[in-house]
Parts: C-alpha cells; structure tokens; sequence
DNA sequence: CCTGAATATGAATTAATGTTCATATTTCAC
DNA sequence: GTGAAATATGAACATTAATTCATATTCAGG
C-alpha cells in the first residue's frame, strides 16, 4: 500500500491539508492526472514540497483521496434521494436522477473517476466492482419485484452502463438543466419497467 | 501536427516499422500510455531508438497511429458481424457480441476512446454523439420491431452504456473466455427482449 | 513559559525519459 | 559495381518531476 494520506493532528495542520486537497480537486480536474505535477499542486495550495508529503506519501495517494471522497460523496447523494423510498422501481428512478444530477453539478468527480483506469487499473476496477457488489446486495432485498432470471451482477453493470452513458447524454448539452435529466431519467425507467421489473 | 509518421522505403525499413508498431500494440495495451516509454518499446522492438524516431516523430505519434488503425477494426468488427442480419434484435445481439469480443481482444481500442476524454474532450463527445446519431438512423429503419414510446436518443445512449459496460465486466475477469461474452450478452438480451423490443 | 510533538520549508537528490545527432552500415536502382 | 538514399545505432543532451531530509518554526498541553 503506498497510496497512503495522514490525517492533521493540529487546527493548522489540517488547514495545509485542506488547501492540498482542493488544489488537487482542481488540477486534477482541469489537466488530469499526469499533466499536473506535485509542483503545480503545492503552488495553488501555496504549500512547500515538504508539506504535501507530510499529509500524502506519493502523488498517487492524493488521487486515491479523491476518488475516495467522490465515490462517498456519490453514495451520500444517492442514499438522501432514495431514503424513505418503497419500491425498488422509485429506489432507481431517484437513485438514477441523483447521480446524474450530481454529475452535473460536479463534473470533476465524473471525470477522475473515469480517467482513473488509465492512472491505476486497479483502483478504477476496484472502484466498479465495489459499486457493483453493492448493487447487488440492494437487488437481492427486492425479490418481489425485480426479475429472478437475469444474472444480477450483469444487471448491475448493465444499470452503471445506463447511468453513466445517460449521464453523457446530459453532460453533452450545452446548458444542461434538471428537466432534462428528468426527460431522460423517464424514457430509461421505460426500458427498466418492461425489462427489469416484473 | 506533432503526430506524424513516415512510411518505411525499404523491405528492411518497414520491418522495422512493423516491430515497432507491434510492441506498441503489447506494451500500450499493458501498461496505457503514460507508463510506456519509449525505452521500453524500442527494447521489445529490438530497436535503436534512433530507429524509432525515423518512423515516429514522437511518442503520441504511434499512439495515434494504433487509434486510427483500431478504430477502422472497430467498425469492421461491427460490419461483419451484423450483415447479412435482417431482424434488429439479431443485429443488436450480434453487434453488442462483436463489440465486447474485439474489446476482449483488443483492450487497447477500448481503452484509448475512454482515454481520449482526457486528451480530446471535443474528440471523445464527437466520437460518441456521432455514434449516437448513426444508431438512431438505424433503429428507426425498424419501427415494426423498437418500441415507438421511448426517445431514441436516449436508447442509443442505453444501448452504447450497457455494451460498455457489459464489456468492462468481462475485462475485470482474470481470464475471460467467449463463454463469458454468451452469457453476459443473453443476460442483456433478456432485458431489452422486454425493455426495448416490441 | 516550557517543551516535546507537530508542522513547515525548499534545496538537494535521484531517477526517468523524450529527443537529437554525428556516424556507421545497408539497401537497391541504375 | 557504384553511390546516393535509406536505415541503423546509442551516447549525449535536456528537461521534468517525484521524493527526501536536515533544519527551522509553530502549536498546545502542562
């Protein structure tokens, strides 16, 4: 495991830790991983070299922060939208429009997500198959209404596909706005009604 | 245009060219883009690396030439495996295998669309919303077969995140075989044989 | 205030790598 | 066979970037 971060043990510590993490959100996003050097991240955090390893043992263990922080910021969204929900059926309608709204709110985490197949394979497979393990889990509570002759971990890649390529949709638009993501999240329910619930 | 190659004039230069497009090919696929060097490559090429640079005037310049020779695969791959295919339902099948197959095969072709999102966003949104209109064009030469009630729009981008994602959970297994493809495609054809056919 | 722990600093280190170039060898059309 | 063009070679160069470390400063509990 080199991919290590150290939480502050002090106010001030954890202000230099702060402004690194922002910095980093920021770079990352805008150039990517490989185009945006420990240099670049420490001037926009207005931090000395020797700080940055202080809180992060390597460059890559920014990165993994990051992903950390947007895959649990992506949960929280998804979980607040469908709490108190019945049906499975609502529970993927809402949790659809969560993410998609939150992708558009947030690109950057859209981004480093998708880009981290190509900064650590493992980290981006790591990343989907927890996804998918969950999903499955949340599937497996709802044997009366969804259908019991498709493989659930295809179904839950087949779902991560339609929000994440549906979230493309959207994201593609010029002045993208919730009522598009409600278009688009209603024309999927469609397929889903049919295809996936009995 | 940094991004130039030159054609070899000698049976012995285009040997080389070869040997060198060819450990491209291995190493990029293995390692992505970022982590090969071109050290490595003129090592498995069994190449001087003034050789190299009298067929690639960069390294981004061989990285593009392996884009466009696969994206040319890809389309063929696709091509072949639908003509001659008269219901969209065996042709949505059949395409959807071809795709993950060649993905399987070649994991650098699937690799460098997502990556080119990182180096050419405008490249990547033109790559899939070209593809979109051309599946929208197709599906509604079969208005007998595709439910009229849902946007196409937003089936083509249904249909390109399942195949993608369908096909990242192929890649993620340690040795994936065509048996899997079978079984994750029928998986997927389950849903759409409701969802998305009449 | 004292003091050990935490934090801050940035020059120095180490390592990697893309690219060039002067020179040597080989190819092949004539 | 000849020679100009094509190809091959790898040491040298130039640049960039991640990481370390000795030293200085600041913090926070007692």
């Amino acid at each position: 495991m080199k991919e290590k971060f150290r939480h502050a043990k002090t106010k001030v510590g954890e202000k230099s830790f702060n402004k690194i993490v922002k910095a980093g959100k920021i770079l990352f996003a805008k150039s990517g991983y490989h185009s945006t050097s420990i240099n670049d991240i420490i001037a926009k955090a207005n931090v000395a070299v020797g700080t940055y390893y202080i809180y992060f043992n390597s460059k890559l263990a920014l990165y993994h922060y990051l992903l950390d922080e947007y895959q649990e910021k992506i949960r929280e969204a998804a979980r607040e939208a469908t709490q108190g929900l019945t049906t499975r059926r609502e529970i993927e309608r809402e949790g659809l429009k969560a993410f998609i709204m939150y992708a558009m709110k947030e690109p950057l985490a859209y981004k480093v997500i998708w880009e981290s197949l190509f900064v650590n394979q493992d980290l981006f497979i790591d990343y989907y198959s927890r996804f998918s393990k969950s999903y499955i889990e949340n599937l497996k509570k709802f044997k009366t209404e969804v259908r019991e002759d498709i493989d659930l971990e295809t179904v839950s890649f087949i779902l991560m596909g339609i929000a994440n390529f549906v979230g493309l949709q959207i994201l593609f638009k010029d002045n993208p706005h919730e009522k598009d993501v409600d278009f688009v999240v209603n024309e999927s329910m469609k397929l889903l009604d049919r295809g996936l619930f009995k």
